[in-house]
DNA sequence: GATAGATGTTTCACGAGTAAATTACCTGCT
DNA sequence: AGCAGGTAATTTACTCGTGAAACATCTATC
């Protein structure tokens, strides 16, 4: 079956006959794909957080201790004022504490509060069964396949233009 | 190779035994790679363009006539306040040119001028080229079964919760 | 033990997107 | 003709992210 970019592909290819429309195909879904999961509401937005605000949370689950906004930063992928900002929200609704360094005073320890666990704990579920939903189309073999395939495009992307990550 | 979410599914496992992370697995990559790729210098970029700015440039260009804003909108999947903003800034920059209807009032034809066409023919071969180097970590027949995985998966997508799109 | 530079975090100014309201215009109905 | 409702585009108010600068604190060296 056709997708929304085969045919801008086609017109491309129109446009420029002899043009190796290959990457974009690849490139141009997962753009498409990553905006459409971006704006569509989800179990985190009904729970009222943002995906980079459970990015925060949720990387303070799975370590399973105290975390420094740096640490946060790299956990999450996103730059230290990103996550100033989304800790501020999350400490004025409760579900993230804020635990000062006793060695060194610039630094801040940041926990999840036990509503912060327990929203997480009951997200994670929600996430996956969703998550879950919108790959029925696929048979576990391709999510499988798919999988590996975006994790070497991945290491590429990683490797070729991200800063060094953690 | 392991990519950096391979380590994000392991602590997720650790922290809930059992969790089906297959599901993230597929998502969570298609998101990572579409932030490493939107924050990465390209030959847009280095062409003082926006991605979202070359969508509305190109999409004049595949279909080769002019458009409205409308149109525009539904061709490079924006909202119609954001295409009214980059059409500003086009404009400005004398790369597209726009003609009002002389029936309907309301509405304008955009179309490129001949400054934009010629940045989009250059554009063009460099952003192929340089999307081909992001994806030469995989060989050709993986490309295109990726490329096709990702059309079903695009296809569930827009079918489950983008809105009724063209 | 002073101080230069490094480091952790926050603040600031700004850019870009969104949804909702607004403006302007068209069309069909009575 | 006149008006009700629909449609095209823009404007407005706002959110969220970013990079650079600022601020606070630590550490190594002389």
């Amino acid at each position: 079956m056709e997708d929304v970019v085969a045919g801008v592909l086609r017109q491309w290819e129109q446009a420029y006959p002899g043009l190796d429309t290959g990457p974009i195909a690849v490139l141009g879904r997962i753009n498409r794909c990553a905006a459409l999961l971006q704006q569509t509401p989800d179990p985190l937005t009904r729970a009222g957080l943002t995906r980079a605000e459970f990015d925060i949370l949720g990387a303070l689950r799975r370590v399973d201790r105290e975390l420094t906004p740096t640490q946060l930063a790299r956990e999450s992928f996103a730059s230290g004022a990103a996550v100033t900002k989304r800790l501020r929200l999350l400490e004025e609704r409760a579900l993230v504490s804020r635990r000062p360094d006793d060695r060194d005073r610039r630094v801040a320890h940041l926990s999840l509060t036990d509503a912060g666990r327990g929203l997480v704990d009951g997200l994670i579920q929600e996430l996956v069964a969703y998550d879950r939903a919108l790959l029925s189309g696929l048979t576990p073999d391709e999510q499988a396949r798919l999988a590996e395939a975006l994790a070497g495009l991945l290491n590429t992307l990683e490797g070729t233009i991200g800063r060094p990550l953690r």
